[in-house]
DNA sequence: ATAGGGTTAG
């Protein structure tokens, strides 16, 4: 199966031009435009050039009526000027800059309302503080800020989290006498919500007599952004009269605390209050919805949002599609993406991540390729979905693209640490440990997420004593491992054998950091000990759990059971492992080859008829490569991929220059042993010989060549592999089920024990 | 002429 190639790497952002939009119809607005001989008009408001201003649809147009303005000396007057600069700074086609320039070219003082509506426009973009610099150049031309002035420059303190600059502006507003305006009173309390400085909030709030639904609102978020959701839930129970912003606060107060049931309990009592719900109401409805899987409630809202026709709406149809996407209905939330016509980049990053949600990453890197071919500009959240992807499938040139990508054109990251551990993740889960390290080290961002990352990847990679000085320098930079730092440093021991150090670093988890052991935890720890034959100790710790194993450690028990030999115990585990999990035929393989082992083919033969019997087939083994970008997938003897013959004869090569290195099958596996991958045919057309003459073929002699596989190496794929990387001078990274292998010059870095 | 509280993706 071949996935659609990876788009060239982008140079410099494009600029894209707000005025490309705007056609040559334009012009037609301009013959309605008065000349400088008709009569004059008393009364600005009717002037045609204003009339037109208020239907200018484009800065472009706009910038032909202000042409106009100044020929018939309009501009002279405060109140044109007012007109054009509140159009440009705020209008839906925003052009801050031509209205700065407009404003510093004023021939006269600007008045109130011109500074009102910069500071309100400057509050809107992404750097609101500059309306603090308008404010204070209002305050030094001597112009005296009113009611308007104020609720937009706490938002830009709200917004940029400025508690200094917002408690110099309340004082400000108490000077001038301001404080019992309704409107100025309620941004005060909501920019101390905002800021962190809910104490002050509330004693604005109490000292005021002013309390109407929407100061009180303001109030209720504070509490819930401090997450005291139960002391929101108080003042908000005393709202006299609730409208629907305050339902939705509330609504919202209990979804972003995770209390979905709540959420949706809220919105019932809301209906019963007779408050009809709006978009807002839905939005966060749905994310409750996609929370709790409640498909039925979802679809109920898609109906509201049909009948309501707003299916346009961006907002919400995303918010459809994550709720269908976390229900599992992939294919409902695509028809809804399908059907939008416009899309904005946040439906885009929905739609790959609900995708990479559900493990379907083929989908979501098609999806990605797809975004980048519609020019849309992809942002840190649409890394975020399809890093987990490209790690999953071993897409390292993908990966490398991201991350050069991020380099160049991502300036401003808002989840930098969560991106750059992605970017680790997906380095070392791509097979390039190095490289993941080399990110780690450069990063001054660094989270506990990150140090994980970097430990349970030189785990994977079989680098135990990195992994493990990895943690003493994480502990003594003073950062506290947590659960999932134990469960690399647990894996990292088990990866290399070292069993009394696991069993170290277990109790000491318990004891010194008092982390309760999770199933993982007694998934690595039973792996270690039932691989070095303690059979006895892992049975006792498995006693000891005060939950149920699950089939992970049965099967590494039975996994050891194999290496050791050990038919009786095997036969029980391989009961358990049955009853817990009955469609694994994995479990059955094992079991197979337990009884291969000790000789007891009769055995062999029955399991194999029991797995006919219930038509159970196994997973096929399926390896894939990526070359140039593009990620090729094998099957177990696979034609069907178009450089079929030079793969095959490639491969009649690869076995003829085994035959002659002394590489002698294991033919006894072929007939009786059923390891992980079936046997249909000849060992050499197993998925990851294929995927490695695919390699020899297509990549430069000397290259590296990395393959990753769904099931666990065999034993004779794994000897000839180490061969071919001595015979054909090639370093060989696999990446298994379980691990990385890293094969050169004839040997493994797993020491032929995995 | 202008201004207040609430909402989404991982």
């Amino acid at each position: 199966m071949l996935l659609s190639s990876v788009p060239p790497l982008p140079t410099a952002p494009a600029s894209s031009s707000s005025s490309s939009s705007s056609s040559s119809s334009s012009s037609s607005i301009l013959h309605f435009l008065p000349s400088s001989t008709d009569p004059p008009y008393t009364l600005l408001e009717n002037h045609p050039s204003l009339i037109l201003l208020s239907q200018c649809e484009s800065i472009h147009t706009l910038k032909q009526v202000h042409g106009h303005v100044i020929k018939t000396g309009l501009h002279n007057t405060l109140f044109a000027l007012s007109k054009l600069i509140h159009f440009c700074a705020l209008s839906p086609s925003a052009d801050l800059s031509y209205a700065l320039s407009l404003f510093r070219s004023a021939p006269q003082q600007p008045n109130p309302f011109i500074f009102n509506t910069l500071i309100r426009a400057h509050s809107l973009t992404p750097s609101p503080l500059h309306s603090l610099n308008t404010f204070s150049e209002m305050i030094a031309s001597g112009v005296q800020p009113n009611s308007h002035t104020f609720p937009s420059i706490f938002k830009s303190c709200a917004k940029s989290k400025a508690p200094r600059e917002g408690k110099q502006l309340h004082s400000q507003v108490i000077k001038l006498g301001l404080q019992s305006d309704p409107h100025v009173h309620t941004s005060v309390i909501a920019m101390y919500a905002k800021v962190g400085e809910l104490g002050d909030a509330r004693k604005v709030f109490d000292k005021s007599p002013l309390r109407d639904a929407v100061s009180f609102t303001a109030l209720v978020t504070g509490y819930v952004s401090e997450g005291r959701v139960d002391d929101a839930r108080t003042l908000f129970d005393e709202i006299p009269r609730k409208d629907v912003v305050s339902w939705n606060a509330m609504i919202a107060g209990y979804v972003q605390s995770d209390r979905f049931e709540e959420a949706l309990d809220c919105f019932d009592v809301m209906k019963e209050a007779g408050v009809e719900p709006d978009q807002s109401t839905m939005v966060t409805l749905l994310c409750a919805c996609g929370h709790l899987r409640k498909l039925e409630l979802g679809e109920w809202i898609g109906s509201w949002v049909r009948d309501h026709r707003l299916s346009s709406n961006l907002q919400l149809t995303s918010s459809l599609i994550d709720m269908y996407a976390k229900c599992g209905e992939i294919d409902k939330a695509r028809d809804l993406f399908d059907g939008v016509e416009e899309r904005d980049v946040i439906i885009w990053n929905t739609m790959i991540g609900g995708y990479s949600h559900l493990c379907f990453y083929e989908d979501a890197l098609a999806l990605f390729d797809l975004m980048l071919r519609s020019n849309v500009k992809p942002t840190d959240v649409t890394f975020l979905a399809v890093l987990p992807a490209c790690a999953c499938l071993g897409a390292l040139d993908l990966g490398k693209w991201i991350h050069a990508y991020v380099d160049r054109n991502l300036k401003s990251i808002d989840n930098a640490s969560a991106l750059w551990t992605s970017l680790i993740d997906m380095y070392a889960k791509c097979g390039s440990i190095e490289v993941a390290e080399q990110v780690f080290r450069s990063i001054s961002c660094r989270s506990l997420a990150s140090w994980n990352a970097m430990t349970s990847g030189l785990a994977m990679h079989g680098h135990a004593d990195r992994a493990l000085r990895l943690v003493s320098e994480m502990t003594d930079e003073g950062y506290q491992p947590d659960d999932i730092t134990f469960v690399g440093v647990l894996s990292a021991c088990t990866q290399a054998g070292l069993v009394d150090l696991g069993q170290q670093y277990f109790n000491s988890m318990t004891q010194d950091y008092k982390i309760s052991p999770k199933l993982q935890h007694y998934g690595c720890m039973i792996d270690l000990l039932a691989r070095s034959g303690k059979f006895e100790e892992a049975k006792s710790l498995m006693r000891s759990m005060d939950m149920e194993p699950d089939g992970a450690i049965w099967g590494s028990l039975l996994n050891a059971c194999k290496v050791h030999g050990d038919v009786e115990f095997g036969e029980y585990v391989a009961e358990q492992l049955f009853q817990l999990e009955p469609e694994n035929t994995g479990a059955y393989v094992l079991l197979s080859n337990i009884y291969a082992g000790a000789g007891r083919w009769d055995d062999v033969a029955r399991i194999r008829t029991m797995l006919n019997d219930k038509g159970m087939k196994k997973v096929p083994g399926c390896t894939s490569i990526e070359v140039d970008g593009v990620v090729h997938e094998f099957l177990v003897g696979d034609k069907f991929h178009p450089q079929s013959k030079e793969i095959h004869t490639m491969l009649d090569e690869v076995d003829k220059l085994l035959g002659e290195a002394g590489f002698v099958p294991d033919t006894s596996e072929v007939l009786y042993d059923m390891d992980e991958e079936w046997k249909e045919g000849a060992l050499s057309h197993h998925s990851e010989k294929l995927a490695i003459s695919f390699g020899l073929i297509s990549t430069k002699p000397g290259t590296t060549i990395r393959i990753v596989k769904n099931l666990r190496v065999c034993r004779n794929c794994h000897l000839a592999t180490k061969l071919i990387s001595k015979i054909f001078n090639r370093e060989i990274i696999a990446r298994d089920r379980n691990r990385f292998h890293h094969f050169k010059d004839g040997f493994c870095s797993c020491n032929d024990c995995w």
